[in-house]
DNA sequence: TAGATTGTTAATCGATTAACAATC
DNA sequence: TAGATTGTTAATCGATTAACAATC
C-alpha cells in the first residue's frame, strides 16, 4: 500500500522489525475484542475474528506470532488475555496525554470523542491563537493561548500532539510541537508537513480520502479510462 | 499493508486491474501538482514531485504508466496535464454530491471544511435526528430531519455519503444511507460497519490511528516487548 | 551533440495465504 | 480418542525499486 507517507519515522524498531501491516491491523482485532470482552465472550478462534474484522484468519494467526503465542490449539485465544496483550503490545495498558492545538468544530470534535477516553488517551491542553476563543470551554478544559504551548507541553510531559488548525497554520504549529518535545503528530490539515527525526507523523485528510475512494465510484459506472 | 478493511468493494474495476497503492497515491500526488500549478510551476520531474511526496521517483513514475504515458523524457511532466489526467483518472474532473449524516461538531468541521469544494465535493444536504438541531444553519445548509434522508438523497441524486454520527447508530444510518443508492460511504466512527455489494466503505477512526502510532512510541522509548 | 529524464524491464523484497503437523 | 484450532513452514502473490535503453 502506502509506502508509508501517512506513518513515517526515522528510527527503527529494536530487535526483530514487525511490517507496518501488522502494527495497523493490532487496533483493528484490538476493537474487536473489547466489544466480545464487553458482551462476555470469553474465547475466540482466529476464523471467528477473521469473519468480524474482514482479515484472513492465518493472517492473524500469523500476525500475533511476531510478538509471541497467545493461543492454545484446539480452542483459541481468551479474549481477556489477548486484550491485554495487544494494549501492551501497542503501549495502550497506560494512559497518554495529548495537547490538541485549534478549538475549531474539528478540535472540539477530536476533545469531545469518547473513544478516546476508553482507550486511555486524555486530552489535557487545548490551544487555539484566536483571542476570543482563550479561555472558553472544550470539554472540561479552558482553551489557552497558543504561546503556553511549549510550556504546558513540558510542564505536563505531553507527547502526542494532535493539529486541527488551518492549513497555512499546520507547518508552524508541528515545529513548535516537536520542539517542545512532542513525539506523534496527528495531522488533520491536507498539508504535507515535514517532522524532524525522533517524531512520527500520521495524515488524516478527509479530501485524500474521498478521492481515494472516488476511483471506485467511476471505474463502477463505467466512466472512460483515462 | 492493511488487506483492506479501510476500503472494501466488492466488483472489480474493468480491464487491467490496479494496485490499491497507486490509487492510494494519486491524491497525494494531485495535492502537490495543485499546489504547484498554483505557484505558477509548468514542469516537474518525478524526482522533485518525489521530494515533496516523498515517494519514491521510480515508482511514481511507475504508478503514472498504469494509465498511460504522460510525461517526456528529457523534460518531465507538464504540470496542468498531468493535474487534469489524475483529476479524470479519479473521476475528480466534475463535481459530487455529498449527504452528511450528523451535525455534531464533527459534521460541522466536515460540512466547514475549504478543502472539499476546492476539489469539487459539494455537502449538498445534511441530516441529524435531534429536533433541536433541525432547521439550524451548518455552513449554507439548513439541518434537515433525519426521515428525509431517502428523499433527499434520491431527489438529489447524491451519490457519497458521510456518517458522523454516534457509533450506536452508525449502521442503521450507513443501511439506509445504501438503500436510498449512496455508492460510497465515508465512516467517521470507530464502528466496523457492513455494506451491501457494490458500496464502497471508507473508514476513519482517530483512535484506530492513535494506537497504531502508539507502537512506535513505546518502541522508540525502550519500553518492554510483550 | 550532450544532458536529462522518462517509460519499462527485470530483480528484489516483503507480505499474504494455503497447508499441515503439533497439540489442546 | 476424535475434533478443533493453533503455530509455523513453504508457496504464492504482488509491490517496490534499481537499472537502463529510448528519446526529448
Amino acid at each position: 500500500m502506502l509506502p508509508d507517507r501517512r506513518l513515517r519515522t526515522t528510527e527503527h524498531s529494536v530487535s526483530e522489525r514487525i511490517p507496518e501491516g501488522v502494527i495497523e491491523r493490532l487496533p483493528l482485532y484490538l476493537n474487536v475484542l473489547i466489544q466480545m470482552r464487553h458482551d462476555g465472550v470469553s474465547t475466540v478462534s482466529s476464523a471467528r475474528l477473521g469473519e468480524l474484522t474482514l482479515v484472513n484468519p492465518a493472517q492473524i494467526r500469523r500476525d500475533l506470532t511476531h510478538f509471541g503465542s497467545f493461543g492454545k490449539r484446539g480452542v483459541g485465544y481468551d479474549v481477556v488475555t489477548l486484550v491485554d496483550r495487544i494494549q501492551r503490545i501497542l503501549g495502550a495498558d497506560h494512559t497518554h496525554r495529548l495537547a490538541l492545538v485549534g478549538a475549531g468544530n474539528l478540535g472540539s470534535a477530536i476533545a469531545g470523542y469518547n473513544g478516546l477516553r476508553q482507550h486511555g488517551f486524555l486530552v489535557t491542553a487545548v490551544f487555539d491563537s484566536d483571542p476570543r476563543k482563550i479561555g472558553t470551554r472544550i470539554g472540561d478544559m479552558a482553551v489557552r493561548p497558543i504561546d503556553d504551548l511549549e510550556r504546558v507541553v513540558r510542564d505536563q510531559d505531553i507527547r502526542i500532539g494532535v493539529v486541527a488548525v488551518p492549513p497555512e497554520a499546520a507547518q508552524e504549529v508541528t515545529d513548535r510541537l516537536a520542539a517542545a518535545g512532542i513525539r506523534i503528530v496527528l495531522n488533520y490539515t491536507p498539508v504535507i508537513v515535514r517532522v524532524p527525526p525522533g517524531v512520527t507523523l500520521h495524515n488524516t485528510d478527509p479530501v485524500h480520502e474521498l478521492l481515494h475512494t472516488l476511483y471506485y465510484l467511476s471505474r463502477r459506472e463505467g466512466v472512460a479510462r483515462v
